[in-house]
DNA sequence: TTGTGAATATCGCGT
DNA sequence: ACGCGATGTTCACAA
């Protein structure tokens, strides 16, 4: 049996369930009408309402509403569950150190406890990321200018890593930085400190910037230009993947290598 | 009845509570043995295993394994849930435009599905935010420095706003940037583009730049330091409120002028 | 543990 | 809708 549920229990009841899925690493979910206090990092306190609770075997808690992607009130992974009854109500404590932080959770009502077994061993393979994005340009440097020459991916300078070094056409240093969508200042600002501590390092050289992303909005064009960073506008998504290939690799056998 | 449950259903019978769930704003939980894909801001594939998929009527769907806080799937709040069978087996489907994401989940085995009536009118009260840290300030500015006279909040400038802005016993502008939390370099880095913005504007002054935050990192202290600007150590939540005022400042009275 | 930056970030506020 | 910055961000990775 891999769910067991108890209907409108009683919270003795309720807690004997909890206390054994706790112990035997099984994920439990309560719905109910609680309230919730967090201390920790912040504080919080949330009213009476109905919510949802997610306990996992990891020590995360989640408590949810009927709105928003995030959780009302929550507790990360590594937390210590305990359950127990006071004032003949059910409660729910989770909490951990470094930092010191606890949440509870205190029921006033009992709609339905379920304890689940969960077996899962696949993992998530997602595309479309600034990664992917890395690997497009290194197989294909000519996507942020004719005769750049990449040398290095996470460069470090005292700013940080660069995204990816190189040199231009002119055998000038260019720090390239990459974002997967839309970018802001704080981009453009990220990129100024690696050039400017390139240009520390390269005291005698002529130092460029470019930022690859989709677009950038007006004020980070102009804080661009004002420092004298490129921009190359570019997807991370390689919708024409399999024509980018043809127009620019000739690879057409040998799919063993490597 | 605020929980509807079906056990070991099958995925017909799964549908219809899924449609009249959709349909009157029920929260729906599903548990079951399930893969899902995903295509939209990026894409993403994942393999049969066991997961606790939530639906809300506010559109967003959560796909939780039984490690982290963080969904291995989801889509957020405004998109359309639509439910159906194929093949003899139950498929959820969330999907909206602007930008163009779906979320596919199709289930090979159907452990439990629940549908919850939510009331919950209750809102999250948290203390120990930024803002607080900003309502402490603007009542005790001595708290960044001796003479500091606060003039506006979120003063737009050419770069964004800044948090704080005023004046210095001697008269200069000083832009404050507040952190909650210990900072890295991109804070430093925001508050420059602040103060470069402000000292274009007061040509003719000496605008000061400090950050408030609990610490900063080795690199983001350097940073400062080059670029001639203050720091205050500062934590976000009043723990040593009275304490603190005793023996930072000597504050006696006039609590009343601001 | 700390530092650093990405993220399908999410969220709220403003224009 | 876009722009902008906070978040109890979470998360993975490196030093």
């Amino acid at each position: 049996m891999t769910a067991t549920t108890l209907h409108r229990p009683t919270h003795r009841d309720a807690l004997a369930l909890l206390e054994s899925a706790f112990g035997d690493g099984r994920l439990v979910t309560v719905f109910g009408r609680c309230t919730v206090e967090y201390d920790g990092r912040a504080s919080s306190t949330l009213g009476a309402g109905d919510r949802l609770v997610v306990c996992k075997p990891d020590g995360t808690i989640l408590v949810h509403t009927d709105e928003k992607r995030k959780p009302v009130n929550w507790q990360p992974p590594g937390c210590t569950h305990r359950a127990s009854v006071r004032d003949g109500r059910l409660r729910i404590r989770s909490s951990r150190t470094t930092p010191d932080e606890t949440l509870d959770v205190r029921f006033e009502r009992l709609d339905q406890l379920t304890a689940y077994e969960v077996n899962d061993r696949s993992d998530l393979t997602l595309h479309g990321s600034e990664e992917d994005l890395r690997q497009r340009i290194l197989e294909e440097p000519a996507l942020v200018e004719e005769g750049f020459e990449p040398s290095a991916t996470e460069r470090e300078t005292t700013a940080g890593p660069v995204d990816i070094f190189g040199e231009d056409a002119a055998g000038r240093p260019v720090a390239v930085e990459l974002k997967r969508r839309r970018v802001g200042p704080s981009a453009a600002s990220q990129l100024k400190r690696y050039v400017d501590a390139l240009r520390t390092e390269f005291a005698d050289e002529d130092v460029r910037g470019v930022l690859v992303a989709p677009s950038v909005t007006d004020r980070t064009s102009e804080l661009l230009a004002e420092n004298g960073l490129g921009f190359v506008s570019l997807e991370p998504t390689a919708e024409d993947a399999a024509a980018g290939k043809e127009d620019g690799s000739d690879r057409t056998a040998e799919d063993d290598s490597r």
